[in-house]
DNA sequence: TTGAAAGCGCTACCAG
DNA sequence: CTGGTAGCGCTTTCAA
């Protein structure tokens, strides 16, 4: 950042390392150890440097100190479309990467701005590690060449890691959850054609050949926001027989579905029973109150940092990929089914 | 970046400028000049250091360039939610500030990171412009410390550039375009509580005023995403008199409404005529086809950059505000009321 | 026109 | 335990 005075026009300069070590009485290489908590300084020289860094309100200069060390301590995050679950990641992701003495370099993925220019970008900032928030790619152009962390989908690359929900444990909460009920016509208000739609889509099939009811398999094609949730409740509700409940691909067509279900005079869940995914401020919402599928982004992301950072110091990593349970909140939007058939 | 090795431990080096230099067979200084296209060097040395550039893959160094000059030619950005409007904004961005030999770094606003912390994040990169995209504030932290443009509302802030689109404009561009149509009975389905949809709102109010219409004004309050466009389209259902027209915060609440409406055997435009605003993909879509209010992201990046740019170079700006006039993109989900009451 | 040299703010390696 | 000092890769003087 550069400072201006008023005329807006000399740039003023910002209190430096040399500033704090001068005020302190020590050597620049003295606050050095002490601002990066480095052991050696005596705790005597720790408290003036602090104290003085402090009072002259110091911030270390990100760009000289990635400089001047091997390791810039800079992760590099791309993401696209960015929902609220993204956001959520990325929220995780600060802390996480802030707690390891790193700090994130994010950089968007656009329709026309894409994944090798974004990574372009960053490698411009020799970051030394990346997190692939999205979109999913079945090959990241840098796997294999620094330590690679992809969030929310698999990657079949044995140096690529992986932290991920399980799809097929919250498949199976989810349609156990509905068949314990007495649910048996479920359907899957699937979520399109991405990498993560497929995988829950063969997890509900799974789940629902697993428990006995592979008859009763209904998909319907979906979507990942409200408004293919919406086109896709219609669908389901111009079927023949409309199915007893329903687990969507996220909160968001399940929100969308149950809107329009509650339009149409169906009561959730007296009449059909709508279970979602993620746990969003949607399913939190007391006018959906969704019995949802949680995954936690914090965790997640903390995961993903830790397994990058230790990479990054060169520990041999154990496992690639990083597989989270997910968890059932039972809330309203599920309940028996209206008739006991068959 | 840090290239490692099969073992993932020895960094690798990078090709510097150097290398290019020394391959080039010319001082370091002046390959700096060539790359950074200043003038100087003679067409002769022009071509070799590009050539060996080339050859060597060389690709500056952000933070040693930034730490070097005077000026870090990086342009902080805060985002918040991240609709895709916000993305189409993010995309203009990056081309304009490249165009200017600027680089992007993102910082995030979430519910647990707050615009202050985003802004201290950046200001360790050093950055010598800020563009907030949002979320909306009305007095930014840093108003008047540097050049800073927000995007899409307005600040009363002296040194506080805003690019925005007029929403007075644009809703009297829907507003008259239903009107000539020949509705009276115009709807405005709104945004909720942010300074946009306070904005739009007002506007609307005074486009019907304008135009006469005065005492047939209805406001519907509504949202930002479809499940809020869904849930006030059904308010709109419920009300005694159904509008003939109604213009929408933005497309995904016009989308909303639009499909609601189909649901419950309402024609679009033949029961009903809806105006969305964006002119997003969900506009173009043909499911829905909507006339909508078409802001040009792109041409609003390039303002808020330029203006920046201007700013950093000393340049004295003329006018605080840049306002784009929106234009109206006429698609099929508009037309003649269902009967020329009145 | 070109090249040598002095930093930018910091880390990391020396000697003391 | 402490304080010099040599870089990181680049830009930017200033002489030649």
């Amino acid at each position: 950042m550069v400072v201006h005075d008023k005329q807006n026009r000399t740039p003023v300069r910002r209190v430096t390392l040399e500033d704090v070590a001068k005020q302190a009485g020590v050597s620049r290489a003295m606050a050095s150890l002490v601002i990066r908590e480095e052991p050696g300084p005596t705790s005597m020289t720790r408290l003036r440097v602090l104290a003085a860094a402090r009072m002259l309100d110091y911030r270390p200069d990100r760009r000289a100190r990635s400089l001047a060390s091997p390791t810039s301590r800079l992760i590099g995050v791309t993401f696209g479309g960015a929902g609220h679950f993204h956001f959520d990641l990325l929220e995780g992701l600060y802390a996480a990467a802030a707690d390891h003495g790193y700090d994130l370099i994010l950089s968007a993925v656009t329709p026309e701005r894409g994944e090798q220019q974004a990574l372009d970008s960053l490698a411009d900032f020799r970051f030394d590690g990346l997190v692939m928030l999205g979109p999913p790619v079945a090959q990241p152009a840098m796997a294999g060449t620094i330590p690679m962390t992809v969030m929310g989908w698999s990657v079949d690359h044995e140096s690529v890691d992986v932290v991920r929900t399980s799809d097929e444990h919250g498949m199976a909460l989810a349609v156990n959850h509905l068949a314990d009920l007495g649910h048996r016509r479920i359907a899957h208000l699937d979520g399109g054609r991405g990498l993560v739609a497929n995988a829950r889509r063969e997890a509900y099939i799974r789940a629902m050949g697993q428990r006995g009811l592979g008859g009763e398999t209904m998909v319907v094609s979906g979507g990942e926001d409200s408004l293919d949730g919406l086109r896709a409740a219609g669908e389901l509700l111009a079927a023949a027989e409309l199915p007893t409940a329903v687990v969507a691909f996220n909160d968001d067509t399940a929100a969308a579905a149950v809107s329009l279900f509650a339009r149409e005079g169906i009561d959730v869940p007296g009449g059909i029973s709508v279970v979602g995914w993620d746990d969003s401020h949607l399913a939190h919402n007391p006018a959906f109150d969704l019995t949802s599928v949680a995954q936690r982004p914090h965790e997640m992301a903390r995961a993903a940092i830790e397994r990058i950072v230790a990479r990054c110091d060169g520990l041999d990593v154990q496992g690639r990929e990083i597989v989270l349970e997910p968890t059932l909140v039972v809330r309203s939007s599920t309940g028996r089914p209206p008739a006991m058939d068959r």
